[in-house]
DNA sequence: TTCATATAAAGTGTATACACGATACCATCG
DNA sequence: CGATGGTATCGTGTATACACTTTATATGAA
């Protein structure tokens, strides 16, 4: 399943196409029957949408959803990680701090596919030690929705220098135990962030519409 | 999938019980094949847990984790009904008050198997009209953890009347369109009710330890 | 009796099969 | 030529079938 949550992330299918059971059930050597339990599970975590007589379609966020899923995450987020900073040991600080040079260096050798996955190991390293695992739950599957969308950004040079600079600063809060500069930095980075990819969409948006035009 | 839901909800199948896909897919006149893509999507919803070999698994919150629901609830809930509230409509109004008006109707009649029903209805009426999607998706998923657990206070007839009065509350504060007002309100009715639920399931689990101990 | 082991029963996980509905293609008619 | 209807193809939705796993039961030894 997490197979093909990552192709539906990765934006293999488009939004909106319907995904061919037979096929994808071949390609994974799998029969249909576990193909479309993990489809519906899928669908439960708002990726894709079940239309009956048609199967399984990538379903497409539209602007103000992506709005509200960086919202939630700039609500959520920032609570969970206070409540994870006393918690956090050196060990998980050294973590975070591993994914960051990890993530830099992918960064550097141009590993744009990683891209998303340091993002969010990096979060939920510092998230985790809250404890809170329905959260971490909720935090994960609004992730995903975000990560989809997401991939517009990670070819925008000077954002992903400004997202490195925010993570260390934020680990440096996280690392002095302080709560509320930690909180602040890490919600003004999801809402920022998403400001940002906003409107990247936007601008994608309207140049597709223009190219519409012109046909 | 909604009436299995129900049934786990309304505490039918006990927490750590595995349901018997045969039996359950005759009582529906089904087979296992859309039993089981149900169960997958609960399983998702947080309801279930599939153990391999075991089949599904009714899953039982922890107390953290009762309250982390609790806690998302009270985060999310509240700015959603602020970005609802310069969209309530006069019918909107009117519908959650004709929900509190059978709500008390039923809780008079002692219908207590409708009172989650009743209550979702109202905060979801309430708050529905932000056009928050993905939120209100979210916190339906919420409030289905929760309506299982807070099943014990149903019958707790003072903070049924309490509960009753902070609706009331909180409709009126709608009413006028007092975003700061209805939004403390709501919050403290989440936190309020999470509180006594909390203190309700402490109380519970010890008399269950203690005629365990009597054994 | 109690524990261990063998055997039977029940239940899950999934491949296969088939019926139904959607879609594409083609021929026919206006 | 476009529209309409018919047929063939493809794909989904689910019932059935079967292999494998877990659980219950029975049997025998300590």
């Amino acid at each position: 399943m997490d197979a093909l949550r990552q192709r539906i992330i990765d934006g293999e299918f488009q939004a909106g196409e319907s995904l061919n059971q037979v096929t994808i059930a071949r390609e994974y050597a799998i029969s249909r029957i576990p193909l479309r339990e993990a489809m519906r599970q899928l669908e439960a975590e708002g990726l894709l949408l079940f239309q009956p007589g048609k199967g399984a379609v990538v379903s497409g966020l539209s602007m103000s959803e992506i709005g509200e899923v960086i919202d939630l995450r700039a609500m959520i987020e920032p609570d969970i990680l206070g409540k994870a900073i006393p918690r956090l040991t050196t060990a998980d600080l050294e973590q975070a701090k591993r994914i960051l040079d990890d993530y830099e260096t992918a960064f550097k050798k141009n590993e744009v596919a990683t891209w998303g996955e340091y993002n969010w190991r990096f979060h939920s390293t510092l998230c985790a030690p809250s404890g809170c695992s329905i959260a971490m739950g909720v935090l994960q599957s609004l992730h995903h929705l975000n990560e989809r969308y997401a991939k517009v950004q990670i070819s925008v040079t000077h954002w992903q220098e400004r997202a490195a600079h925010e993570h260390r600063e934020i680990l440096a809060a996280c690392r002095k135990r302080d709560r509320q500069k930690s909180t602040r930095l890490l919600q003004d980075h999801i809402l920022s962030a998403g400001q940002s990819l906003i409107a990247l969409l936007e601008q994608q948006r309207h140049s597709n519409e223009k190219t519409a035009k012109a046909k």
